[in-house]
DNA sequence: GTGACTTTACTTACTAAATGGTAAGTCGTC
DNA sequence: GACGACTTACCATTTAGTAAGTAAAGTCAC
């Protein structure tokens, strides 16, 4: 019963590590059918067209960012490690040759059509809604301590990690070490 | 005589824009040379394979970085003004609706040649470099404070600003005012 | 300076492979 | 026997890339 629905799964988890690692015009079907062991035609039956690929795929990453930042919210987590948790899950993805879907969505940003556009807004609202109320919520707490308003310390935070992503494939992990440490030396009070 | 050796650059020209609006993978041959009002072989003759016009391009973009801050380094420009610059090159880029080719490249890193990767790497230093020689610079003149190493700051600001231009391409060129207030912000002494 | 050549900057006309996509058929399960 | 999940067998288009030809400009012996 697991075989069932899961080729439709399977089909977003291949593509999504292909577009992690690739961007999305180094992909195409053949990548995702080959890897599945599956014919090209039965992914464009399970995603008509490649658009619908792309908006499904972003869709599901941000219902998936959506559920770990609630289940965070409902733990009721510290502030420091809940942005460990981040950097950790950031520094995975480096570590498999992968950078965040956001920023590999942001920099093909133009080239997509206009639904998938709009998926990526969505998601990119929502990770730096998630930054800023942690700093927020940090902030009052007496955990962090920044300049400004939150809002806009999240949008650059958010910036900040998925250039870090980025650069890190370009010159190797260390470059993310340096980066997320001078973060945290930032974010601590009494700097 | 200016039409002769022109082509080879116009062609640099118009796959440099292309791939800053939309990436490495998501332009042809014939897009530039429909643009160029040129036939297709007309690009394979300057630039035999895709990979030479990718090297070519990098190297380029590497070189005019290299005069443009060697230029400002002769100018002895004050620390505010060289960053103000950099910055505003930037907020061009993206009122074009490009990023800058290092994001790009960084993104699409994996998918590149060798050859190709070296080059992104030299350029990824020289522009961390120039952010790091200016950071210490205004440190030292009290024009600039900032916690930790020049050349650390110097990564985490390139990351900023390169996750600032991609998400500019997403949310507006607004996100990139906030990202560049934030930054002032926080290198001015005394805060 | 003229004729003979080479070189430069292309065009025309291809090719093989890959791309996204479709229509019709198969096959096991409810 | 209807439906879901495919496969087989296509298709048009685009892709990077090549080979051969051409027109103009440059080079150079004489």
């Amino acid at each position: 019963m697991a075989v069932k629905r899961d080729t439709k799964n399977q089909i977003l988890d291949i593509a999504e590590a292909l577009l992690q690692e690739r961007g999305f015009h180094a992909f195409s079907y053949q990548h995702i059918a080959s890897k599945l062991g599956v014919k090209n035609a039965a992914i464009h039956y399970h995603y008509p067209s490649k658009n619908d690929l792309a908006v499904a795929l972003v869709a599901r990453y941000r219902r998936r960012f959506s559920r770990w930042s609630e289940n965070l919210a409902k733990e009721n987590a510290a502030p420091w490690p809940c942005f460990e948790s981040y950097i950790e899950t950031c520094r995975y993805l480096i570590e498999s040759n992968k950078i965040c879907v956001l920023g590999m969505m942001a920099a093909e940003f133009n080239t997509m059509a206009e639904e998938v556009q709009r998926e990526i807004q969505l998601l990119q609202d929502e990770v730096v809604s998630y930054f800023s109320d942690l700093l927020k919520r940090g902030q009052e707490q007496g955990e962090f301590s920044f300049l400004g308003d939150a809002a806009h310390k999240a949008l650059v935070l958010t910036c900040q990690l998925q250039g870090a992503m980025q650069f890190a494939q370009v010159k190797g992990s260390g470059v993310y070490n340096v980066v997320v440490d001078q973060l945290r030396a930032e974010l601590k009070p009494q700097a």
